[in-house]
DNA sequence: GGGCCGTCGCTTTTT
DNA sequence: GCGACGGCCC
């Protein structure tokens, strides 16, 4: 068993041995906190004789999941049964599932992912005569999720003002569809089992019992309703042991809350805390200007994080033109670094802050003919095609199933419209009949409100299903597939609703892609297939694909992982940090956060680059350095950077000239210096040309008056309103406006 | 009911 | 620059 402890430094040794008892490991990036943690289970069930059915491990993904069942069991030797390691939201939809007698939902319940979400807030708005324009669902969804991640219900939800009170009642309303539709979503899965558990004496404690070792990795980024079931899970033999680093919090925005690591040592003062600070990642200069950046960040415990391994090269700092400019570039090293130092594409990652940024690199990737692998994204299971085919399984499983059914009912076109849809939806929801109870009453002849020829459509609709229902209980999940395909002539439709040839095929290829991946187990229930559907993560398709492929993929999704060279990409202000994290409690400290995880994902090599100017909403926009860029060292750089040198001079002056040093927390706000960096970006933009209220002649309109006129990129963006063409929208150096004296 | 066209608003980030 | 949605016409 010494095998066990082998190569593990005195502090890992002392995680991974530690008794019983809670256990806080605070861990630095590259510090090996995944091998304690699965070092530690393979201890407990080898060395302290633990039984591994007693055991749950909890992480961010399911690939962390799969890798460290796999690691636990090569290091034990032998096959793991009853260990339970998985993500939150897997472990509980299991529960839920297994206990579903003492939920309010049925064993079979469907996962209601994000925009299954957005079409059920859409519906209830719909439903309450609110206003979709003044009050977006997207941001109707996130109070409620904000809600839910705090274990608020819709009967408990307050709000202040008339918002409040129309984010309660979509809040409710919603919840009735989910519940109608026997489906959860992502936030039901925390909550739900959190209430069971909470409310249920007795299942309370025969898991509390049963759990005697609790093990929650990415400790940082666990919301209230997740510390809320480690609290209660671990409340009985108190065996818990928790692995996490607040410098990498990066999940803010679904309520994680990082001081969950305060509020662990305070419900468990007894927990022995154990510092992880020898890295093993990175060379000295990649930690060393990861540190810089993180360092700005105020309120966080300072760490000795250190390597042994030594210098490296130092970190390249790139300005480019745009973000064409960037990619190439960032292609051109990898190409580059790839044939001089023998590296291959799968060392390389290039990372970015928003999904929209991979597009640009993509399209460079392809002209240079470099294979990549994109994570995230647009992904396989939202694309339209893919998720019409599942909305078709989801509907067969669960034929209450609201939002699938809405999506499909018309889809391949079956003369179903809009309003014999909202017919349907009335009549059913007046006569209390679930989608197919109305369906079936329908198809027995029970008079409806319905036209004769909608009527007969729906019954057409509700055969069909009950046929698949039938087809499905044999068993075969290909069959049945094949059966929709042929049954609805999706084919066709497919060909019909696609722009190109082209387009139609790659439609086509997908749906094959789905036969295949069902192929591979075709006996497994439908409803293990939807789960394990709804709960893949993009970062869960990084496992199996052996292709050598440089990795695309958001600073997000890189949490945990590592690669000889990372390159991070978009380096501006309004970027990294986002605006949108401006405004945000706690945001632009996250935002640093997101740009430590990054820096601290590369073991040998760190690019770090900025465009000059930025494609976004389709007008190219001039932009800064990120802020974060400042406070690292010059003597651990390289790179030409006439933008950087020029706002680290003029920092270094206002640090020089002003009486306080707070350079970070200056007394303008955020919003309006990125609103003065959007305006004003080097200094003093150039007046404009046009002024409102100027008359103006122009070639084909003849003569107007200007309205507004703004800055776009370098040019003007002129509103003009013409005696006789009307109001347009000019582009200055195109139009040529003459200007009218007076 | 469906197809076409113009308008608008938009993107963080993910289980 | 794109996709969702509403208005309009067949």
């Amino acid at each position: 068993m010494t095998s066990l402890l082998d190569g593990l430094n005195p502090q890992q040794r002392e995680a991974v041995t530690a008794g019983t008892g809670p256990v806080l490991v605070l861990a630095g990036p590259g510090s090996g906190k995944t091998r304690v943690l699965t070092h530690r289970i393979a201890y407990l069930v080898g060395e302290m004789g633990a039984y591994p059915g007693g055991i749950l491990a909890v992480t961010f993904t399911n690939k962390a999941a799969g890798e460290m069942r796999e690691r636990i069991e090569s290091l034990l030797g032998g096959r793991l049964g009853g260990l339970q390691i998985g993500t939150f939201h897997a472990i509980c939809a299991r529960l839920l599932r297994k206990e579903a007698p003492f939920t309010r939902l049925r064993a079979d319940y469907l996962i209601y992912d994000t925009d299954d979400q957005l079409a059920a807030v859409t519906q209830a708005i719909t439903e309450l005569n609110v206003d979709v324009k003044k009050y977006r669902p997207r941001q109707l969804l996130n109070a409620i999720s904000a809600a839910k991640n705090e274990l608020i219900t819709p009967a408990e939800y307050q709000a202040p003002g008339y918002v409040g009170e129309i984010t309660r009642r979509v809040y409710e309303r919603y919840q009735e569809l989910l519940v109608n539709s026997n489906a959860r979503d992502f936030d039901d899965l925390l909550l739900d089992a959190v209430l069971l558990l909470q409310t249920n004496d007795e299942l309370r404690q025969k898991y509390q019992r049963h759990f005697e070792h609790l093990l929650v990795d990415e400790f940082q980024d666990t919301n209230t309703a997740q510390y809320r079931l480690v609290q209660i899970l671990g409340n009985y033999h108190r065996n818990v042991f928790v692995v996490g680093d607040e410098d990498q919090a990066i999940y803010g925005f679904r309520g994680a809350d990082y001081r969950n690591v305060l509020q662990f040592r305070h419900d468990f003062p007894d927990a022995r805390v154990i510092l992880l600070e020898q890295n093993y990642r990175s060379t000295q200069i990649v930690l060393d200007a990861a540190r810089a950046v993180i360092d700005q960040n105020p309120n966080r415990t300072p760490k000795a994080l250190f390597t042994e391994r030594g210098g490296g090269p130092r970190v390249t700092i790139y300005e480019a033109y745009s973000e064409v400019d960037e990619a190439e570039y960032v292609i051109e090293r990898i190409v580059e670094l790839r044939r001089q130092d023998g590296l291959s594409w799968g060392d390389m990652a290039i990372m970015y802050r928003t999904n929209a940024q991979s597009r640009a690199l993509e399209e460079a990737c392809i002209r240079r003919k470099v294979p990549y692998r994109l994570v995230g994204g647009v992904g396989f299971y939202t694309r339209r095609e893919i998720r019409d085919l599942l909305a078709y399984l989801r509907l067969v499983h669960n034929p209450d199933d609201a939002v699938s059914f809405s999506r499909i009912i018309n889809v391949p076109k079956r003369g179903i419209g809009k309003k014999s849809l909202e017919d349907f939806r009335r009549w059913a929801a007046a006569n209390r009949l679930t989608i197919s109870q109305a369906l079936a009453a329908l198809a027995d002849g029970v008079a409806s409100s319905l036209a004769g020829a909608a009527a007969r459509k729906f019954v057409e609709f509700w055969q069909m299903l009950t046929n698949w229902r039938a087809l499905a209980a044999q068993g075969d999940l290909i069959a049945l597939l094949e059966d929709i395909l042929t049954q609805t002539g999706y084919s066709l439709h497919l060909h019909e609703t696609s722009d190109t040839e082209q387009e139609a095929l790659e439609r086509q290829e997908n749906v094959k892609e789905l036969l295949a991946l069902v192929e591979n187990d075709r006996q497994r229930p439908l409803a293990d297939f939807l789960e394990s559907v709804a709960l893949v993560a993009d970062v869960d398709s990084l496992a199996g694909s052996a292709e050598d492929a440089v990795t695309l993929l958001t600073l997000h999704s890189a949490k945990g992982l590592e690669f000889p060279v990372v390159f991070i990409t978009g380096l501006e202000e309004g970027l990294l940090p986002h605006f949108r994290a401006f405004d945000e409690q706690d945001g632009m400290a996250e935002e640093c956060r997101l740009l430590y995880v990054g820096m601290t994902r590369a073991m040998q090599r760190l690019y770090l680059t900025y465009a000059f100017r930025r494609m976004t909403y389709g007008d190219s926009s001039p932009g800064m350095p990120s802020r974060f860029l400042r406070p690292i060292p010059a003597q651990l750089l390289e790179g030409a950077s006439a933008l950087l040198a020029n706002q680290r001079a003029a920092h270094r002056y206002q640090q020089d000239t002003t009486w306080d040093d707070a350079p970070l927390t200056q007394p303008e706000s955020p919003v309006r210096r990125a609103i003065r960096s959007q305006i004003a970006p080097f200094g003093g933009a150039p007046a404009l040309r046009y002024k409102a209220g100027v008359r103006v002649f122009h070639g084909k309109f003849g003569e107007g008056i200007v309205l507004e006129s703004r800055r776009s990129g370098e040019d003007e963006e002129v509103t003009v309103s013409f005696r006789e063409g009307g109001i347009k929208r000019l582009t200055a150096s195109f139009a040529n406006l003459v200007i009218l004296e007076d």
